[in-house]
DNA sequence: CAGTGGTCTAGACCACTGA
DNA sequence: CAGTGGTCTAGACCACTGC
């Protein structure tokens, strides 16, 4: 059974045909695929869906395409979707570990100037403040401090929704708000006294942070969150070539403050 | 007087022209280009072109692109290309702001375990090692201790060649070295005598540690360095939508070891 | 030097957006 | 509902790779 649906478009089709025949391993690392002739022949189409699905293998890093010879197969670091570098719990999943929380704050309070400042909205609105223990596997990983804005954090109060089990992004969105764009700022800080009792570790031993904004597809600000991560537990990796330069990836010096 | 070479791909020329015409406020963010029909028109040409030139646009995230109506121009992050990501010197002329050096170690050693390990040669090789560190505008900023495979460090002991004064990626490029593939992994660590006592902070400071791995096309290591920012000068943006993953970038548990 | 991918043309039909 | 971008076809010429 075809994977992808039948309606979708014939060069997403190509693709997903032939990074499934990668997976299983019909094309292994460092041979070529068919050229362009052959799979237009294969599939029975012209050239412009072919070259089409090549490009999307070669945007994901899992083929590098020359002049002269066929598409070859690279070694390839998955990529993380959207969703991964958004939620936790989707992270966890896609890694194949479990995700755990627990849940330590949840209460809507006012917002002050720098909360205001960072959701594009006036002192005293109220905001969703969300802090939370998060795990691998059991183990804890990162302490994330996460405010939304109200219409979006409402959501969190549903009856019957518990921010302990599931994922609050997978409910936001079964919710019908619509997660578009995100920011992260990394960099390294110093473990609070909070910090380190609740990681239990030393206060000041240094944390990775990762603050995150998201918006939606309209620019506006739905969610500010300052993430602490244990370094030995995590690391983040880039990985970009002379000819494919990462897209929106950018090493800035000070730290500006949030779009 | 065109920025773009006369011989370059069409689609190309037609990118450089409205990513100027953008940069010159033709175009200011919120509005829309001119319609692809329109563009062709422009350009006396058919459609691939244009279109291509626009999905090039769409890449480097200056527009957004839906169907209906024409390309949006969004605010736009620049994105650093890959030089930026592996030079020092690079990255900060690229902002505008001057990078200066100073050399603390440049030396030809025997490769440890760990050294061959990272960069896939023999223990007892020669490799070249080098500290520096990097400041820009004067201020230090990072720690940079760099480890070369031979055939590539060699370089560094030309006569004439003052690590002090230039970039060492350029004096590299200009003899012949290509580099191809970049790898960063990034996380935090405490800030060891040593770094304490060059960077002026306290021993155990946090600080925003990356490990980078570069090497050529055919996929050969030749450089491995680990360099620490101070983590209240520099800051890692990565911003990405739901309809464009980053490519390239993923967070993982547990460093990995070098590729 | 045969075959490959890079680029371009000139058409076509369709889904969707925005006034 | 007119105009937009999304997709596809069927050709063409060229630069380059690898045998």
């Amino acid at each position: 059974m075809p994977r992808t649906a039948a309606d979708a478009p014939l060069y997403v089709r190509i693709a997903d045909a032939l990074r499934d025949a990668i997976a299983q391993g019909r094309y292994p690392v460092g041979s070529r695929l068919p050229s362009e002739a052959t799979l237009r022949a294969e599939f029975g189409t012209s050239r412009g869906p072919v070259r089409q699905a090549l490009d999307v293998l070669r945007a994901e890093g899992r083929v590098e395409i020359a002049r002269g010879a066929a598409a070859r197969v690279v070694d390839h670091v998955p990529t993380q979707p959207f969703e991964s570098l958004v939620s936790f719990t989707e992270w966890a999943q896609s890694l194949g570990r479990e995700p755990g929380q627990r849940t330590l704050v949840l209460e809507r309070v006012a917002a002050d100037a720098d909360i205001a400042g960072a959701l594009g909205i006036e002192v005293g609105e109220g905001v969703i403040r969300v802090v939370r223990l998060r795990s691998m596997d059991g183990a804890p990983m990162m302490l994330e401090r996460s405010i939304f804005v109200a219409d979006a954090g409402q959501h969190l109060f549903t009856p019957g929704f518990d921010p302990d089990a599931g994922s609050i992004y997978q409910h936001l969105r079964a919710s019908g708000i619509e997660l578009y764009r995100g920011r992260h700022l990394i960099d390294a800080t110093a473990a609070s006294d909070e910090d380190a009792a609740l990681l239990d570790i030393t206060p000041g031993s240094p944390l990775l942070r990762v603050r995150r904004t998201v918006a939606d597809r309209a620019g506006r600000v739905l969610e500010t969150a300052d993430d602490h991560y244990l370094p030995e537990l995590t690391v983040i990796s880039i990985q970009n070539t002379a000819d494919r330069p990462t897209s929106s990836l950018s090493l800035l010096p000070h730290a500006p403050l949030i779009a």
